[in-house]
RNA sequence: GCGCCUGUAGCUCAGCUGGAUAGAGCAUCUGCCUUCUAAGCAGAGGGUCCGGGGUUCAAGUCCCUGCAGGCGUGCCA
């Protein structure tokens, strides 16, 4: 919001007079929040009440004292009052609120830009499924959260790269090998024997069709790499189609290969953060925060899949990153504490690496939930649902909940095109703006650089334009915490206010140029902040519904 | 057993460092289309914020405890 840093710095000013004369010396700093109720003003705080114990005084007595002491040193206030139990409510004046205007219109799809990263080089590490089958409607999310920050980072001024990590060596692999080596058995007749740890899903059936009698004579490694091929290339096609794009691809057999696994396991053997027990490596996790130590290498000389993930973040943080921020699914959770002290133990900070847990997604088709097994085979592929529902809409339900909750998705409700999905009534504002300036346009009205603003006397209108101001502390909020679900909830707010608007008044008044002018000019604000949220979340504004 | 997460309206969920009468969408009911897109708007009803203690001027929010659900706790990834 406009006027927090103002208002702030006046407070203050405020507190060190009162503190002159009581001779209190310390104060919080003075807290300002938006208040719910508009009747609460525009801003509010609560320094009074907390410095009533401190000194004795009445709360009321002091946010009084506050209040004579700022009145009339600045002209944005309409008013500022004391509520009971000691409140200080600010009320600013709407014409404060019309620059926000033109500066949107000025800035463009640079509105909601800062410098809030100040440039810090960020790597965002996410998705990262193995090429062992179709992506699933969870790692759909992981996609849209980690395009949706990376967005938001840069927004807030960070770099980001995006990162994708695979895992394409070792016992997986081989396993996949011999279940399409079954599968493909099955396809002449024989029983299929994947076994409890194979892959099960229909997806190896249909990949065996394709193999032709004189590749099966090969190998296991055939199969193995026959099939990473084909699933792997089916990956980037469903992000593709998804539209999330990556910076930097990281195989784990080059970490092999390139003797980086070896070095990190030797650093921390010389830095004496390992011991031999029973045949097998131990990491003194235990020391840094974990649990328990943890096998990086087996008794067969083996590394366990801990020990290329060290190396791999070991890198991430050797290639000079400021923040590292990983994308966890909640069956990880667990895992993060050796990696966080497996990190420590080779003397990296690690309150740079940031692991944010991606929660599951429960598929619904209206009040039915979709049962699912990843072990069975048995799923929803990412790319039923984007061609059952769309890439956009499913982006937008995939970033609807908190990050860190559990999401239900409900494909009837996603489908439908109707008041119920809050998707369109997003995109609605978009079209219904543009509709307007079409219209204006046949009637050779323009939103002109010099209309006069001050035609916008409408509480709806004040109400929007206070509503557009706060867009780029949402996205430094979002930043912040590195969560962009509270863009999917301020666009549905601006979409209301605006959509309220738009039933309560005509924009294009023939009879009124000037009225006419100005509220163009807001609508062009909107149209732009609405473009904007939306493109954040990796959707396309549309022109027409 | 130990650790983590969740519990807010019939349903799905917001609720920012503790603040004012706990919010939104959907569902239900009632109104609004000769006017820039009705995929829209306005209004109404709907609550033991899981229970119980505590801290505070003030607790959905913090602390303790109990209950319910989920997850983790491999020389699997």
């Amino acid at each position: 919001m406009i006027l927090v840093k103002e208002t702030s710095s006046l407070l203050k000013e405020a507190l060190v007079k009162i503190g002159e004369k009581t001779g209190m010396r310390q104060f919080p700093s003075p807290y300002l929040e938006i208040p719910h109720e508009t009747r609460h003003g525009d801003l509010s705080t609560n320094v009074a009440l907390q410095l009533a114990k401190q000194s004795g005084l009445p709360p009321l007595k002091i946010a009084e004292d506050i209040v004579k002491l700022i009145a009339f040193r600045s002209p944005v206030f309409s008013r500022i009052e004391v509520a009971p139990p000691g409140f200080i409510n600010f009320f600013f004046k709407p014409e404060i609120f019309y620059p926000i205007i033109n500066r949107i219109i000025r800035e463009g799809s640079r509105y909601g830009c800062s410098n809030f990263g100040e440039g810090k080089r960020v790597l965002l590490e996410f998705v990262s499924a193995n090429p062992t089958g179709p992506l699933t409607v969870a790692h759909g999310r992981h996609a849209a959260v980690g395009d949706a920050i990376a967005r938001i980072l840069r927004m807030a001024g960070y770099t980001v790269v995006k990162e994708y990590y695979y895992n394409d060596s070792g016992r997986q692999m081989e396993l996949l090998g011999r279940s399409l080596y079954a599968r493909y058995k099955e396809a002449s007749g024989a029983k299929a024997d994947i076994g409890e740890d194979g892959y099960h899903g229909e997806y190896l059936r249909e990949l065996a069709r394709e193999i032709t009698n004189d590749e099966a004579k090969k190998d296991i490694d055939f199969f193995s790499s026959f099939a990473e091929k084909r699933i792997f290339a089916g990956i980037k096609q469903d992000l593709s189609e998804f539209r999330v794009d990556f910076d930097s691809w990281i195989k784990e057999k080059d970490l092999y290969e390139s003797g980086a696994v070896d070095r990190v396991i030797e650093e921390l053997r010389k830095a004496g953060e390992v011991y031999e027990e029973e045949g097998a490596l131990w990491l003194r996790s235990s020391l840094f925060g974990d649990e328990k130590d943890r096998v990086i290498r087996r008794r067969n000389k083996e590394p366990t899949y801990i020990a290329p993930d060290i190396a791999y973040h070991h890198q991430k943080y050797e290639r000079g990153f400021d923040l590292l921020i990983d994308l966890f699914g909640p069956d990880h959770h667990g895992y993060s504490p050796r990696l966080w002290a497996a990190l420590t133990a080779l003397g990296h900070d690690r309150g740079k690496l940031k692991i944010i847990i991606v929660q599951l997604v429960s598929l619904y088709r209206g009040k039915e939930k979709i049962s699912m097994s990843t072990r069975k085979g048995e799923f929803i592929t990412l790319r039923q649902v984007l061609h059952e529902v769309g890439g956009d809409v499913a982006r937008f339900f995939f970033l609807m909940r908190k990050t860190d909750s559990h999401l239900n998705f409900d494909i009837e409700l996603a489908k439908s095109e109707s008041l119920e999905n809050p998707v369109y009534y997003v995109q609605y504002v978009h079209a219904r703006s543009a509709s307007i300036m079409k219209v204006a346009r046949e009637n050779a009205i323009a939103p002109g650089k010099d209309a006069d603003l001050s035609f916008l006397r409408e509480e709806e209108e004040i109400a929007i334009m206070k509503k557009l101001a706060q867009f780029p502390d949402v996205i430094t909020g979002c930043a912040k915490n590195v969560e962009p679900q509270p863009v999917t909830g301020y666009l549905q707010d601006l979409a209301k206010a605006f959509h309220n608007y738009y039933n309560h008044f005509r924009v294009i008044n023939p009879d009124n140029q000037q009225l006419t002018q100005a509220r163009l000019r807001l609508v062009v604000a909107v149209k732009t902040v609405i473009a904007n949220g939306l493109t954040l979340l990796g959707i396309p504004p549309c022109e027409k519904m």
